[in-house]
DNA sequence: CGCAGATGTATCGGGCCGATATACTGAGCC
DNA sequence: GGCTCAGTATATCGGCCCGATACATCTGCG
């Protein structure tokens, strides 16, 4: 997951370790966090797999210090990943995790990929909605007061996600239909 | 996370590691999933620790083919480490992952404790909230349309949780009330 | 009888987090 | 000039947890 954001930030601009973890919070803030005790190794990793290389500028007016910061640039390799990575629609595209990561970049992602993953999205809130709504519509004796609490926050969580999905699914619908004849 | 889950589970009554992830699942479900390949070690964790035993019934009714299911007891160590961890209430308690595992327990929480943690965790979600809607208020051209749209979920969701937050903080100090004269 | 689906235990590789260490820069203050 | 403090920057390590995978048994259905 953080090797596509990376990989999808760098798109953008070259750029080094710390500026790519503050656009990684500002893009999923709230969803996602990435720390620096995943991103320095995963900036390593894809450095040994080519798809990214170091670059320290020479340039002294750009170096900061005595300590020159590490630059990183994708390569032609790196790119051809990225377009890979948005090409594909798993199941594993509609976890929470997952999700947010891939609608930041939906810009990029070919629309019927996309029309995919949002309808992958809203089949998989759909479920778990249905086995709250099981579950809070069960007079369970199991259940107390506080987890029920828990499912009705959640439930009316998905619910509001799918109502959002919708939206974006029939906002997707009417652009097709601009662009067909 | 999951320690504390088991402990508490445990509480109720012995169970085997299947039925564990059951009721586990029974009880988050929407929040959190803890698969088995994190179950079985950690109860060898538990085990070693001397927090729970495993015990394979002798009675050949209760058995289940020639196979033994394994089921696990809570020790006296047990129940104090459970004690211990419910009477703890750190910043990591209101992380999105702990805070629902701890409300699942509240109903054996210190009313203090329940207090504290529910506050933390407005507190939390308030900060997301805030960040979300400098985000969305920003008239940033860096950010697309998709992001925008996330970041309008997420603030929904925060806003829904807060005033959730809210009713469950005012019912527990409508209960402190009664209490006291 | 056979077979699908639920029950049950277990391992392994890998992703990610939090804590921690280290070091430099720039602004504000006296 | 010298002080502190917040922000910038890179890096490692232990540990939690997930997904994939494997294997075995029981139950209900046709």
């Amino acid at each position: 997951m953080l090797e596509f954001a990376i990989l999808g930030l760098l798109h953008e601009a070259p750029m080094h370790g710390y500026e790519l973890r503050k656009r990684l919070h500002e893009l999923l803030g709230a969803f996602r966090a990435f720390s620096y005790g995943t991103l320095y190794p995963t900036l390593r990793k894809l450095q040994r797999g080519g798809l990214i290389v170091e670059e320290v500028p020479d340039d002294d007016s750009a170096r900061w210090g005595r300590r020159a910061r590490k630059v990183y640039r994708l390569t032609a390799e790196g790119k051809e990943r990225f377009a890979d990575l948005l090409a594909n629609a798993g199941p594993q595209t509609w976890d929470d995790d997952s999700f947010g990561v891939h609608l930041a970049f939906f810009s990029r992602t070919p629309a019927e990929i996309r029309m995919r993953i949002l309808e992958g999205r809203r089949r998989r809130v759909e479920e778990r909605r249905e086995g709250l709504r099981t579950s809070l519509s069960a007079t369970s004796e199991r259940i107390d007061r506080y987890t029920r609490e828990l499912h009705r926050l959640g439930l009316e969580s998905t619910e509001r996600e799918v109502r959002w999905l919708n939206e974006l699914i029939a906002h997707e619908q009417a652009e097709q239909r601009e662009q067909d004849p």
